[in-house]
This record gives C-alpha cells, structure tokens and sequence, in this order.
RNA sequence: UCCUGAGUAGCUCAAUCGGUAGAGCGGGUGGCUGUUAACCACUAGGUUGGGGGUUCAAGUCCCUCCUCAGGAGCCA
C-alpha cells in the first residue's frame, strides 16, 4: 500500500509541515460547510484526530465526501500546514481523499458520550472510541513496562502452561480441557467417565495459576516472572472478576516476605513511572472525563513508600474504628471488602500491604511463622479496586509443607513433584501474584474490568 | 450463587394521582465564508424487553420469564 503516516506523528508537525502526506483513518466527525469544510480523521495512534481541510474547488469527488458519515475509512493526501482556525497546530488541506470503506447511518456509535454498558454491547466497534483507545494504548504500554522492571532486573520470564495436569493449584474452579464427546464419553465398567482415554491420557484443565511451575524455576534461574492468560471458572459477577485475564506472577529465590514486598512496591512504582511517562495524553484524558485527580494520585504514589500493616494490627484497627461494618471483625476472620475498603480508602488513603494471616485462612505453600498461627503472607491493597497483588513467603521446608499439605486434606501424591523440590536443594523463595487488568484499572481509573479487556469474558457472556 | 435496581425512537433520557408517548443527539432535505460534540430551519423515526392479568383506560398497578447493571461471596 501507499505509504501513510500515522496521525499522531503528523500532529508533531516538525519536519512534515509543508509537505505532502497521506493519513489514513476512520471518520469521527464531518462537517461540511458552503465554502470550506472539516474532517476529523483518527487513526488510533493517538487520542487527537487529524484535521483535514477540503473544499469543492479541491476535490473531484467533493458530494461524495461532504456525504460520508462518522465511522467511514478514508485514505487521504494533502499538505501538511499550519492551521488557519483555532484548536489544532496544523491540519491537512486535502488534495484527493479517497473513501476506503464507506459507512452508513446504522454506524452505532456516534459523535456524543455513550454509556459503557452500551458499549460492551458492541465490543467490536469500542475501540474506535476515545475511552477505549485510550484504555488500550495505555494496556500496551503497561506491558511492556512490566516487561521492562523484570527485564532490566535480570528477571527470566517463564511461559508456563496454560493447559495444565494438575488439579491443584488451588485457586478456584478450574475450566475443563477435554477432547471427549460431551454427550458420549467412554466410561469406565464402573460407569463413570474414562479420562485416561482423554487426549492427555488423565483430566486436564485451563490453568488458574502458573505459579507452583514458576517456583520449580526460580530455583534454578533464581528471579523469574510469567505473565500470560490466566482462567477461572468461578461464578463471579462483579466489576473486577473476569473468566479469563492476565496475570503477572514473579518468584524469587533467596527472597524473604520483606524482600517480596519491596519488590512488588518498586514494581507498581515502576510501571505507573513508565505509563505516566509515556502516555501523557491518554492519561490526562482519563483525569478529566472518567476520575478526576488520577494523575496526581498517581504522581504521588510513585514516590511515597507503601503502609505494611501486620493483620493482627488490621484487626485492631477495624475495631477500633467506631464503624458499623456488616461482617464484625475479629481474629482468624479474613477480611471482607468492607474492611479491605476502610483500612485502604480510610484509615491510609494510599495502597497498604496487610501481611502475617492466620495460617487457616491462606494456602498450604506459604511459609509458617514462627508464632505458629500465622504464615509469611501479603496482600496489597489500593483504594478504588483492592485487592491487587496476593503474594507470600513460600514454605521451603519439606517437612513442614507436608505437614501442612496433610492438615488441610490435601492428596500429597497430587503434590509430588511440588515437594521434590523441597527435597532437592531447597532454598527460600517468595513471589507474588498481580492481576494485570486491576493494575490498569487502578492506573486508567476506569471501574469495570470488563472495560479494560478487548473482549472481555464473563459468566453467561462470550460474544465476540 | 444471593441481594437490590433498571429495561421507553439508532443513542442518552423525560412522561405528575392510571387519562392523547416527548426532547436532545444521530439520520434525511435545505441554508450557512474557517468549523471544532459546528450552527439555523424543516422532516422521518415507537408492538414502551417477552408473555399473562386488573381496569372504561396501563409506559405507569399485579404475576411470570428474559436481559443488563450495581452490591455481596470467591479472588487477581
């Protein structure tokens, strides 16, 4: 094809001024006057669209394009000037424009604000949107400043499996992956399904989890990270569950909970530095028209240290708060949004790891303090979303992760390879989970996840 | 899965005590010398989510189903 240049490199202006270039996008606004007039073209590359100036006298096929409607591709070549009316530095006086895909007046979305819930409803055409282009660029660019911090740390990033043999990573309803008839399976004599004729010769599943696999490598290469898709089958119908996301999931060896906690502070720092860096004008977008103060919550969080507060204390602190909250608060109970809410959004105003839970309450790998009735475990919550980051110390010694595997009826044999590990050089390790679509929702200020997910996969809802 | 709420024009919404379904935007036509969510005039556009019931009369009240949203639980 011919070549184009993307829109927001003809907004820089610079070089390009004066010259002749072709732009191709997609119609946000058309405004079409006696003597002169106006197209709005966005391309996606940035949030800004280009404007492209026409008049009859300059076009050919003047009717045809005063008659095109938002939505339409256009491809279009003109000089690049400055602009003669107010708004915009320099704009496009078109010398042909020719209409690449044509769209008519059923075209759903329009020069105004939709609702989100009615954009979910037509997910396919959402990214033409300012809200969701903006979203989009930003999730880019927050993976790869993931990337980055673990990159530039000398972290390996491991692709662990996301189908996987094991039932028991423990994180919820797992989604089956089976190459059986649904309706005819071979059965066993006893009459129950017959997995071992399945493809994979045993029941296998969509992972909910890579890290029991990140842990066998981070005792080997030391610091690594996955980040990939993760699934859940869990009936969950709120505005930061999805069935399928992404997930982030470093291990450390020879890292303690302190160290863990130190890590996943420089990493939020890290990335939000990156994203408010390198997506200004996105992010001033998200200020002004979806939460307002964002960027300045945002600035200051990249420099001010985190709250850790031990969950004994949280306890006495909810307490001790003179609130009526629905759940009472004692000791062994876990947390309820309410309370993860107060101590996050009222007592602290800023994120806050709670860490030390009652053993009962958390899983059987993470490592037991020496009190006896906690284990090395740390949640990080922040105010608008919550929970965003569940990590631990992990239980490094052989004999007490058995014990612990045992204590909760758990089926050692499932754990077998897990323990070896224990067995075979054993070192401390800790890591911790974060949920990649909470970070942008935290970073975008945009409150529904399935809002910040190309096409978003929820209970009763795979369209697209 | 539980609780609460909402479904009215393509979109965003209004419609008082049960009494003739409206507006803005979008579309069409015409106008306008540089517009910026352009503006001005005219115009088309409806099985009020589906089904049933009460009533002289239902968008409005009752029953039921569907869909969606928010909250809770689970978690990231």
């Amino acid at each position: 094809m011919q070549q184009r240049i993307p829109v927001k490199q003809a907004l820089a202006g610079g070089e390009l001024t004066g010259g002749t270039i072709t732009v191709m996008g997609w119609v946000r606004t058309n405004r079409a006057g006696k003597a002169v007039s106006f197209i709005e073209l966005n391309d996606g590359s940035c949030l800004k669209g280009l404007q492209v100036v026409y008049t009859a006298e300059s076009l050919s096929n003047y009717d045809e394009v005063s008659r095109v409607l938002t939505g339409a591709c256009l491809s279009v070549t003109g000089q690049l000037a400055p602009s003669e009316g107010k708004g915009q530095s320099v704009e496009l006086k078109a010398y042909t424009v020719q209409l690449v895909g044509d769209c008519d007046a059923t075209f759903p979305l329009q020069k105004k604000r939709h609702s989100f819930e009615y954009l979910r409803t037509i997910a396919h055409l959402r990214p033409r949107t300012n809200t969701f282009g903006a979203v989009f660029r930003v999730r880019s660019v927050l993976a790869y400043a993931i990337h980055r911090f673990f990159n530039e740390r000398g972290f390996v990033w491991v692709h662990t499996p996301i189908i996987t043999g094991s039932d028991c990573e423990g994180a919820g309803e797992m989604f089956r992956v089976s190459t059986l008839s649904p309706t005819d399976p071979p059965r066993t004599e006893g009459g129950e399904v017959d997995w071992a004729q399945d493809f994979f010769g045993r029941q296998t599943n969509l992972t909910v989890s890579g890290q029991l696999s990140g842990e066998m490598f981070a005792l080997a290469l030391g610091n690594i990270y996955t980040f990939g898709p993760t699934f859940r089958a869990e009936n969950s119908n709120t505005t930061r569950h999805a069935s399928e996301f992404w997930m982030i999931e470093p291990e450390m060896a020879f890292h303690d909970l302190a160290d863990n906690a130190r890590l996943a502070q420089d990493f939020l720092q890290f990335i939000i530095r990156h994203v408010l860096d390198h997506c200004p004008e996105d992010m001033a977008f998200f200020d002004q028209w979806v939460k307002p103060g964002i960027v300045a919550r945002l600035e200051a969080l990249t420099t001010t240290p985190f709250e850790t507060i031990p969950y004994t204390e949280a306890v006495r602190l909810l307490q001790q708060s003179g609130q009526a909250f629905q759940y009472p608060v004692s000791w062994g109970i876990d947390l309820q949004t309410e309370h993860e809410r107060w101590l996050t959004e009222t007592h602290v105003g800023r994120p806050v790891f709670v860490i030390d839970y009652p053993k009962e309450i958390k899983a059987f790998y993470m490592r037991q303090n020496d009190d006896g009735r906690t284990v090395a475990a740390m949640d990080l919550l922040v105010p608008g979303v919550g929970e965003i980051i569940g990590g631990s110390q992990r239980e490094e010694r052989h004999d007490r992760l058995l014990a612990r595997i045992n204590e909760m009826g758990l089926h050692e044999q499932d754990y077998w390879w897990y323990l070896e590990s224990r067995r075979f050089g054993s070192a401390p390790h800790a890591g911790f989970g974060l949920g990649f679509e909470r970070a942008i929702m935290y970073i975008t200020g945009m409150e529904n996840i399935r809002d910040v997910v190309p096409f978003p996969r929820t209970p009763d809802n795979c369209e697209f």
